[in-house]
DNA sequence: TATTGTTATACTCTATAACTATA
DNA sequence: TATAGTTATAGAGTATAACAATA
């Protein structure tokens, strides 16, 4: 993928891509990746990953959730939460907490910390993702939001 | 993301997603990965990835590129391009030339089977990629892609 | 000096399988 | 037996920095 880089590699990126150009996969990726990446270095001085980001939204908004829960909503496999959470509990952003009616489950809280750090967070992700937008006039987005959401139930995507 | 699992965890999806649910990035993301998931696993039978499905489009459409070249045109940098060639060499997929008129460029030539792999792939993707438009009429159709293409030149996006 | 490709290295994201402690 | 979380391990994908050969 390529963002605003005409400068120097104006021969790369003539090289053919045959099938790739026209594939709308392709589009949806490239136009998601162009944003993804904004925004993921902009987080990167509030020291989170777009990963982690989210996963601070999820643990935000559902207070005390368990993280097999958790992973699930974040379309994730149980062991790959593990580490996750592990760093965001030691940036003290995230912390496990015991569950006395169930020894095995342990409840996962935001911290005051993690607070902060998404509240300033918010407003970059917000922003970027308005970049998408910018250039469509009321209507069109009306339009994009409705067709994308009927590309994805024809596929059956719940998310 | 959860596609078509409605069956299982219920509760899960219903945790509550804050600010993820609006985000017009992550609807893109959660389409294309959806489309994504499923190439990856039908091209898993073909022993490539979706990765080196591109990089065999790349090469078959343009014979004898140079690494540097190929690198630029997947927004990638050369050296993670060096491991990837070597997979596909070992397969023998791909293969490296030395060049006469400058002996430090090995020009990318695509093998006998690795044009037959891809044969065996592109319809794979292509029907993937046709899952996206299945459920939109023609004019539709044409205006997602419409839409799109204005978001990706608002940010700028050459590709 | 600059470019091409390579190596060494590291980090993220993700999964599967086997384990533990509890239920 | 079944579930929650963990560990061990592995593999893709990616990058940066330093390097040798060549231009």
């Amino acid at each position: 993928m390529r963002v605003n880089d005409e400068t120097e590699s104006a021969v790369a990126q003539r090289l053919d891509q045959g099938i790739l150009h026209g594939l709308l996969g392709r589009q949806l990726r490239v136009t998601y990746l162009a944003v993804f990446r904004t925004i993921e270095e902009q987080l990167t001085g509030l020291g989170i990953t777009p990963q982690q980001f989210g996963l601070l939204v999820i643990v935000d908004r559902n207070p005390g959730a368990r993280q097999t829960l958790i992973a699930k909503a974040r379309g994730l496999d149980k062991s790959t939460l593990v580490p996750m959470i592990d760093r965001l509990e030691r940036d003290n952003l995230l912390e496990r907490r015991p569950l006395a009616t169930d020894r095995r489950i342990r409840a996962i809280w935001i911290t005051e910390r993690g607070r902060e750090v998404l509240r300033k967070a918010v407003p970059i992700v917000q922003k970027g993702d308005d970049l998408l937008r910018a250039h469509l006039s009321e209507g069109e987005l009306a339009e994009l939001i409705r067709l994308m959401e009927k590309v994805r139930e024809g596929l059956g995507v719940t998310d």
